[in-house]
DNA sequence: TTGTACGCGTTATCAG
DNA sequence: CTGATAACGCGTACAA
């Protein structure tokens, strides 16, 4: 950005002070400035196609106006969907957002928060789970407790582990919801694809499906819970290590909708028809679904509302404590887990 | 951002002058910095965590470290996973992403260009289409050439229309493939969904995917060009209206795969099975199709690293002349259009 | 090798 | 209402 026409230029252009130009141009809260004054400044502007510097800007104000997003993985629709949320919020505050990744890489959090830091980021938003991992999530309390020293604001969508505003989604509680209607729908042989072991956003799903079909009697065989990753692959995988152990399930509930597709994606492969053969289940309800047959029942998590309530929690002026906006859910049966006769 | 350690403070910790903290923090490329005073300089930093402001930085060194991307939409697959390729290839270059959307409104990417050299982003990637359209052209490329004046360089994806860096899908060659495929499979009444009339990338397909068709003396029905838009729900509108008036069509051409995707969905809906009753061809090969029954044909297009030419190419040296970077296609065939015996 | 001092483009304070 | 001028935080000639 070498030649750019500077504030300097157009004050002279229009024969007033650089305090003038500014004042004009920028429309100052309380200064005013003579019609005829703003006039020239503003038409001196057009003639030399000035454009202010943001950075400069940010400088001189102490604040930029933009806003960091963290994800694992854009192309996730998951994540996608949350990314839109975020940059409408954005939008409408007239900030804008710097997205980064981590490519599937939780320990890289942290870094993306310190750069975002680096960048002066007003707020930032980490959109992925937490861990059940102490250390990690001290790591990433330092960074954020840092970051928030600095003058920066978090949320998290997520766990409220870390001291910053989070929005929780009721996983826990849609999960539970999700098991009672498979079970109102006659399935008596679940199983559940279980994501990592430590990743708190599966367990919570994961525990809570299973507490209620135990409740109900009819509990899931712990060689039934099948760990794996976060991912259409992982779910692919777990699926293809459930089937081949277990003859006797009637319904796979997935701790994700991007592995519950893996998963349709391994039963496909290997035979097995849902859900005549097995019924389905996930979680999320991704923009995907309404592309896939069958249709898949899931629980329904308001993706992009969850970015922009994010993005506004971390927007909004900062409070003692760290506040928790909670997302709730909402079981949507399809298809894939019909009304179970036999 | 307020009460951050400033350079000043680290090098008053350290004892030396501020010259000597940016010499011995940033590891300037000419200037060395003698050992002992270094590691006082870095503990320093470490002691106040001191955290540098990249707006600073930019402001001093006369450029940022941030790229702009624009879209329509990131939850679209399309773009999410040229985005994907857009933060990798930055990564790789030590460049953050300041995302941006136009939330499907084509003459918006202007706005976004100009907040973007607002920002002084050192590059930008446009990742929508041209369209046929001189007057938002002339606009756009004024704001391309204004942007580029400051010292900003550009990357295209789509046609090479505006004067600046441009990564071209080979389109015509993709669809006349396309096309030749499913003649050659026994398909000899076609049908398009033909996308926004003046959409260059939609025509683009197409026309090449009619000319070959009428080549092969099975010309397509003008009556069975559907115009609609480059979404899901377009997709979807313009096979209902197909189907209303076409009971003799054996393959529908959609110009993109989420538009296939809206199609598949309206034959769904009206009990026409895709592939025994009509079969379905679509364009980019997104990464939804690998959930998608029936496999969707498609012609495949390196979305990821689209994204990353692009940005590599805005990120060149800049040359005299607007480069262009030609990405083959490949068509993929797949159960939606099954070898015809009929 | 180190330090001094200026400049980057803008806002904001404080006199006029 | 307008105009100097001092910040903002950092990089880098230039001098020592």
């Amino acid at each position: 950005m070498a030649a750019s026409v500077t504030l300097s230029d157009v004050a002279r252009e229009a024969g007033v002070s650089l305090a003038t130009a500014s004042r004009a141009i920028n429309g100052s809260a309380t200064r005013t400035v003579r019609p005829d004054l703003r006039d020239r400044v503003l038409a001196a502007a057009e003639r030399l196609r000035y454009t202010p510097d943001a950075n400069a800007q940010a400088m001189a104000r102490g604040r930029t106006t933009s806003v960091g997003l963290v994800v694992h993985d854009i192309t996730d629709p998951y994540f996608s969907s949350i990314a839109a949320g975020v940059t409408g919020a954005a939008d409408a505050a007239d900030l804008q957002v710097t997205l980064t990744s981590t490519q599937h890489r939780p320990e890289r959090e942290v870094e993306l928060v310190r750069l975002l830091q680096r960048q002066r980021a007003r707020a930032v938003v980490v959109a992925g789970s937490r861990y059940d991992d102490e250390d990690a999530n001290e790591v990433m309390r330092t960074a954020l407790a840092d970051y928030a020293a600095a003058g920066g604001s978090v949320a998290l969508v997520g766990q409220p582990v870390l001291g910053v505003d989070t929005v929780v989604v009721e996983n826990a509680a849609g999960a539970a919801a999700l098991a009672r209607a498979l079970y109102a729908r006659g399935y008596r042989r679940p199983a559940v694809l279980g994501g990592p072991l430590t990743h708190l956003t599966a367990r919570e799903r994961r525990e809570a499906f299973a507490d209620v079909f135990a409740d109900l009697g009819s509990p899931v065989d712990p060689a039934h819970v099948v760990p794996g990753e976060f991912t259409h692959e992982g779910g692919e995988a777990a699926m293809r290590e459930l089937l081949a152990v277990a003859a006797d399930v009637d319904v796979v509930f997935a701790v994700n909708d991007v592995m519950a597709l893996g998963a349709l994606a391994a039963a496909r492969d290997l035979g097995v028809r849902v859900p005549q053969d097995l019924a389905l289940a996930g979680f999320d309800d991704i923009l995907t679904l309404r592309d896939v047959v069958p249709p898949l029942t899931t629980v329904r998590v308001p993706l992009v509302e969850v970015g922009r309530l994010a993005t506004e929690l971390a927007l909004a002026d900062r409070s003692a404590e760290p506040r928790v906006r909670t997302v709730p859910t909402e079981v949507v049966l399809r298809a894939s887990t019909p009304e179970r006769t036999a």
